[in-house]
RNA sequence: GGGCGGUUAACUCAGCAGGUAGAGUGUCAUCGUGACAUGGUGAAAGUCGUAGGUUCGAGUCCUAUACCGCCCACCA
């Protein structure tokens, strides 16, 4: 048994066997079982050509933590796993990608570009699948999913298709977010507002045929080829006698009206504005409701179109230049100051948008936003942490429609067919033979597609075969919980929940874990551009995936930014290593015949007492820490359990009975030793799968993977509150007896014989017990107990404890005077505890108010210093004499 | 213009039912002992941003305030 464990934790010659093992045998594949309640955690598709970051690293450590809890716990647990087309990000490196070899989209046409599309999608659609692997992910790879499956793409249609049937969804010329870089619509969800440095130009406007003019500032200068209008507010003074009169637009010399409107803010800039409805949204609706029509002035990629005139063809940031240039030449321009305003940005390219008219498809969102709010404020809904919950109903407030069509191809196509002759609109699931309303059968399916995003919002059901109504579906839906990062509450969550009370008529998740962003150790974002993103793989590679998966889980709560170190990967690494150490260790001092026996809690002695009612405490502690999703706190928890009061304490402690004779008592060491690691390994095993499997199938007497074991379960009968007394006495004991030695310099290997002076029978008791501890850890060479002291020489040094007093007689290795030094500053220390106590105590207001038992506590604590220092004092004047 | 988070040891962070402040790393001292030097043992180190308040008692609750950061928002 032993020679297959290696003396040192290396995690690369097991983590991919392991990952084989379970994969192989089939042990993620969740089944519907009517003995079992579901427990089901949607994984959030990454995208299907990205790679693995450490976003990705910690949402899927934290679902697989649960995953693999929950699965413990004798639930049926599915994680289902896929991948999300998007298509703006995928359609952009594709393109790039036909464009390096010389070719457009265009010239590839619609069937040629997907097909590249496709290619590229096979090509590199498995990366970040195998990339998860490595983290260890539990999830169901039977059940994989990919956003343009056949099923989900039936789900998105049918979808579409109910809502436009609803009339829920609508095709209309609207202000939309034009990104002139993807050319296509892009929704309000997608636009990053980012405070920038600008100009704001004020700009004559002369009144026709008269000397007046009007002045209008503007930040967006070029704009103006498009106006059809200039307002004033209808009370303002200045320009009451105006209203209704003619302006000329200068450089397009067109004729536009002064109106009025109380949109006008009059106290902002010189309380006239121009008036473009086709491309600004306030100018849209003023223009509607002065019924101004429309003028593009901007063609799909940002140039000025044939509307603008001379300035036609120029990009529109050239446009302005020149334009501006005009206006000051002519003398239209008044001023120019800076202005600092928030300008959109492309989520995905940063290229600034333009808002423009254009038709598009529009989901209708307040009548689906209202039962999503509903959940919220029921409490159906839950957020961790809660404080998220008030930016998702937010959001659900001051909603608007969505746009949900874009000019791109990778994507589900709008299931929209119009008739060449009568311009009838159809919405259908195949194609119509002939128009439904003219009979022609000259028609064409819509050239766009759907927001990505449109797709995932589907996804808890569409994953589980919906629209069909399958068993899974039944089953496995609602979900339980997802997990994601707190980025796309807007993009996503949000979106998630309406569609699925819509669908589904319920909420699809009960919880919402919302993780913060890993940035890198100086706090900055981890991105391409900068170079400073830490790959996931990389660390794995280096230090083991469950040292990573620790590092992310622990010191670390929902929703907070995070630091990434790779110190701290390397302190987890070598916890990895020292549990790994210890099972060698049980391993080593394991009788055959042990292992095969059933652990019996008779014959315990008090440190295995101890150690089973600390475990014991443990699980109940960390269950309950995760059942709160308190990860951060169970793996603490469990690490502490392991290094502090396993490795340190009781293996310590066990040593002797081990080495020492053979026996009931050093069987029962052995079982105990063996019970206590193999529950050790089911509490961690979730946040640190790999080790624990693989040590698992080295110990003696388990017949099924770990990953398929019982979680452990508290037990009343294991829990020895007098045992814990005992041992933490011995405990502090043995820390008094080093923390002298080695205030006095004495080196561990120097032994001492320790006499202790008590007059209390439990502790005597307890001493006469806890020999062999001393012995072991305490540098002892031999036990005296005594009733007093009488008799007891200088030469000692003395560690004053509770109720008790050791006496360690060192001979010619003690200096009276540091030992008199040490005993002061033990004094101060004690004299510093009773203050406070008495403090406490004298105060009226803590006797009287505070709970009983808090004052008795307090007593009793004052007193056993009194009694320490009493002893302490006794001592110096010994010394001193 | 609204909303939110952070501010705790040299560094990074825990501390979620108010009751004498914790971890990891780092630092100092010490130890090659038969699980582990990816280790053991011991130590030093914090007026818990500031000012008020509630309370017998506040890092923890309330109110202000400062700095850092994030999100939302159609003032041209």
């Amino acid at each position: 048994m032993l020679e297959n464990l290696p003396k040192t934790y290396n995690p690369k010659d097991f983590e991919d066997r392991i990952y084989k093992y379970w994969n192989d045998n089939g042990h993620f594949v969740a089944h519907v079982d009517e003995n079992k309640k579901p427990f089901t955690i949607m994984m959030p598709p990454p995208n299907v050509t990205g790679s693995l970051h450490m976003g990705h690293a910690l949402n899927n450590t934290i679902q697989d933590i649960l995953i693999r809890w929950k699965r413990m716990e004798g639930y049926s647990a599915l994680w289902l796993p896929g991948t999300d087309h998007a298509s703006i990000s995928t359609e952009a490196r594709v393109v790039n990608k036909i464009k390096s070899e010389g070719k457009t989209k265009e010239e590839l046409g619609r069937e040629g570009f997907l097909k590249e599309a496709w290619d590229w999608t096979h090509k590199y659609g498995s990366t970040i699948k195998n990339q998860l692997k490595k983290l260890g992910v539990s999830c169901d790879w039977t059940r994989d999913r990919f956003t343009l499956d056949e099923g989900l793409s039936k789900a998105v249609e049918e979808v579409f298709i109910r809502l436009y049937e609803k009339g829920l969804i609508y095709r209309g010329d609207r202000i939309i977010n034009w990104c002139p870089s993807c050319k296509t619509a892009i929704s309000d969800a997608e636009v990053e507002h980012e405070d920038t440095k600008g100009n704001i130009w004020h700009i004559k406007y002369p009144v026709k045929d008269s000397e007046e003019y009007i002045v209008i500032a503007t930040t967006r200068p070029e704009t103006m080829l498009g106006d059809l209008a200039v307002a004033v507010h209808p009370e303002d003074d200045r320009y009451k006698n105006l209203i209704g009169k003619t302006l000329i637009l200068p450089l397009m010399d067109r004729e536009i009206p002064i109106i009025a409107d109380e949109y006008v803010e009059m106290e902002f800039g010189t309380g006239a504005v121009k008036i473009t409805p086709s491309h600004d949204p306030n100018d849209f609706e003023v223009g509607e409701r002065h019924g101004l029509g429309q003028c593009i002035i901007m063609s799909e990629d940002g140039s000025i179109n044939e509307n603008g005139g001379v300035y036609a063809g120029l990009e529109r940031y050239e446009a302005r230049k020149k334009i501006v240039e005009d206006l000051r030449e002519k003398g239209y321009l008044v001023e120019v100051k800076d202005h600092d305003h928030a300008v959109g940005h492309c989520e995905r390219c940063s290229t600034v948008v333009e808002p423009l008219i254009s038709k598009q498809w529009f989901v209708k969102m307040e009548p689906l936003a209202k039962p999503a709010l509903e959940a919220y404020e029921k409490g159906d809904l839950n957020f961790i942490p809660p404080r998220f919950g008030k930016v998702y109903a937010n959001w659900l407030e001051n909603i608007r429609d969505w746009c949900i069509s874009r000019q791109l191809w990778w994507g589900h196509r709008l299931p929209v067919y119009y008739c060449n002759d009568c311009d009838e609109i159809m919405v259908s699931r195949t194609r119509p033979e002939k128009c439904t309303k003219c009979g022609s059968s000259d028609l064409y399916q819509d050239e766009d597609t759907l927001d990505t995003w449109f797709s995932s919002a589907l996804w808890p059901f569409s994953t589980l075969g919906w629209p069909e109504n399958t068993e899974d579906l039944q089953y496995f839906f609602p979900t339980d919980v997802l997990v994601t990062g707190y980025d796309i509450i807007f993009f996503w969550v949000v979106r998630m929940v309406f569609s699925s009370i819509e669908q589904m008529g319920e909420i699809p998740f009960k919880d919402v874990f919302l993780t913060g962003l890993v940035r890198d150790s100086e706090g900055r974002k981890m991105s391409k551009s900068l170079g400073n993103g830490i790959d996931p793989l990389e660390v794995i590679d280096e230090y083991g995936a469950d040292a990573l998966r620790f590092t992310l889980v622990t010191g670390n709560t929902p929703g907070n930014d995070m630091r990434f170190y790779m110190e701290r990967v390397e302190a987890n690494r070598n916890f990895a290593n020292k549990l790994w150490n210890a099972t060698r260790f049980v391993l080593m001092n394991l009788d055959e015949d042990v292992s095969k026996e059933q652990v019996s809690f008779d014959n315990l002695e008090e440190e295995d007492r101890w150690i089973l009612s600390k475990l014991n405490k443990t699980i109940k502690e960390v269950t309950e820490n995760l059942d709160k999703y308190e990860i951060g706190l169970a793996a603490g928890k469990v690490y502490d359990f392991i290094w502090d009061e396993y490795c340190d304490w009781y293996i310590e402690m066990v040593k002797s009975r081990l080495y020492g004779e053979e026996g009931l008592s050093k069987k029962t060491a052995q079982k105990v030793l063996l019970y206590v690691l193999k529950n050790v390994l089911k509490l961690l095993h979730p946040f640190m799968p790999f080790i624990t499997e693989e040590i698992w199938q080295h110990l003696p007497g388990n017949e099924e993977a770990l990953i398929l074991s019982s979680w452990p379960v508290y037990k009343e009968e294991l829990n020895f509150q007098e045992s814990e007394r005992a041992i933490e006495f011995i405990k502090s004991g043995i820390k008094g007896i080093r923390n002298a030695r080695a205030e006095m310099n004495i080196i561990p290997s120097k032994k001492s014989k320790q006499i202790f002076v008590t007059a209390d029978e439990e502790i005597k008791e307890i001493l006469n017990k806890g020999k062999r501890y001393f012995l072991n850890l305490a540098s002892a060479e031999d036990i005296e107990i005594r009733e007093n002291k009488e008799g007891l020489g200088d030469d000692n040094i003395s560690v004053v404890l509770d109720k008790c007093e050791a006496y360690l007689p060192l001979k010619d290795l003690i200096d009276i005077e540091k030992e008199i030094e040490r005993l002061e500053k033990e004094k101060e220390k004690l004299e510093g505890e009773i203050k406070r106590a008495a403090g406490k105590l004298s105060n009226e207001g803590f006797v009287k108010k505070a709970p009983e038992k808090l004052v008795l506590e307090e007593q009793e604590k004052k007193k056993k210093y009194e009694e320490m220092l009493e002893k302490v004092l006794e001592r110096l004047e010994s010394l001193r004499k």
